[in-house]
DNA sequence: ACCGCACCCTGAGCGC
DNA sequence: TGCGCTCAGGGTGCGG
């Protein structure tokens, strides 16, 4: 689910629900792949915290807490975080969802794949940490402790520069789509905006990155930013408060001009759109808009 | 330093 | 209905 702009919306969503809230006690699953910190020490560390702050950091979430320690979250693949109460109709199968009328929205229950349920002192709705591929991770950070994740990420996708991208890929000989995904260069940037301001900017995934012309990184640099600034002014991709009763997804859906979209027309020249493998990642792009 | 690849894990969708 | 296969918005760690 989570690229930049559905992390970001996932903060400014989940912000109020966590902010000034005296966590009373936290549930969570078995130890497994994402717990970097073990659910017990992460029960003992965050009872009876309260959350000061939140920040997105590329695609972490850090969480500022009032003894000064740290709470870093990544949501992975199918990470989701949710407020008790919130609608629970996209935790839930498409077929799932189409079978349901809108006043038959079942209210969410902690299921097995629900690692953190943190509850409140005030009493008021649960906050809930969801995840069922497991890619996500979980990591209490003590205070004034650092992490490598964080320490080598770039610089903030949003603001991307054609500058950072051109001395980035001189000399580099993977695809310029792989350089993108690449944390260190830009922070935030997942496989659906790396397509889609690849298709924009005109440039083909493929190209050599040590290749691609100043003039192109200053192309892929903007309309990544355009990109990236458009997807979490309609919510982002997936996760926005809305979910219609047919189970439609989000609002940037609509707006994709290649991701997932082989075999359809380009719409600006209705050359069929190729679908190829980079990088281990699925590419989209159109072979007469993208040179 | 760089590069390509295996791997972490679960579920949905498809063809047979 | 079931089986086997492919696919999925991410990141790490390994050997060459």
């Amino acid at each position: 689910m989570p690229e930049l702009p559905e992390v970001e919306t996932t903060r400014r969503k989940i912000a109020p629900a966590l902010l000034g809230r005296r966590v009373s006690s936290l549930a969570t699953t078995r130890p497994s792949y994402l717990f970097l910190t073990p659910p017990a020490e992460l029960k003992r560390r965050l009872q009876g915290r309260t959350c000061t702050g939140l920040q997105r950091l590329g695609k972490y979430l850090l969480a500022e807490l009032d003894d000064q320690s740290r709470l870093l979250l990544h949501l992975g693949m199918t990470g989701q975080i949710f407020t008790e109460g919130s609608t629970s109709l996209r935790l839930l199968s498409a077929t799932s969802r189409a079978a349901l009328a809108p006043e038959e929205q079942p209210a969410f229950t902690p299921d097995r794949h629900t690692h953190l349920t943190f509850t409140f002192a005030d009493g008021g709705p649960r906050v809930f940490f969801r995840d069922t591929r497991k890619f996500g991770k979980v990591l209490w950070l003590a205070p004034g402790a650092s992490d490598e994740r964080l320490d080598k990420l770039g610089p903030d996708a949003l603001l991307a520069s054609g500058q950072v991208i051109f001395q980035g890929s001189r000399g580099r000989r993977v695809a310029i789509k792989s350089l993108l995904l690449d944390q260190s260069l830009l922070a935030g940037t997942g496989n659906i905006y790396a397509d889609e301001a690849l298709f924009r900017a005109g440039v083909r995934p493929n190209r050599v990155a040590g290749k691609v012309t100043r003039a192109q990184c200053d192309r892929m640099a903007a309309q990544l930013v355009k990109v990236l600034q458009r997807s979490i002014a309609t919510g982002g991709s997936s996760i926005s408060d809305y979910v219609a009763p047919d189970g439609q997804d989000g609002a940037f859906q609509d707006e994709r001009m290649v991701y997932a979209r082989q075999g359809q027309p380009c719409k600006v020249c209705g050359t069929k759109i190729k679908r190829t493998v980079i990088g281990q990642r699925s590419s989209h792009w159109c072979p007469k808009c993208q040179a």
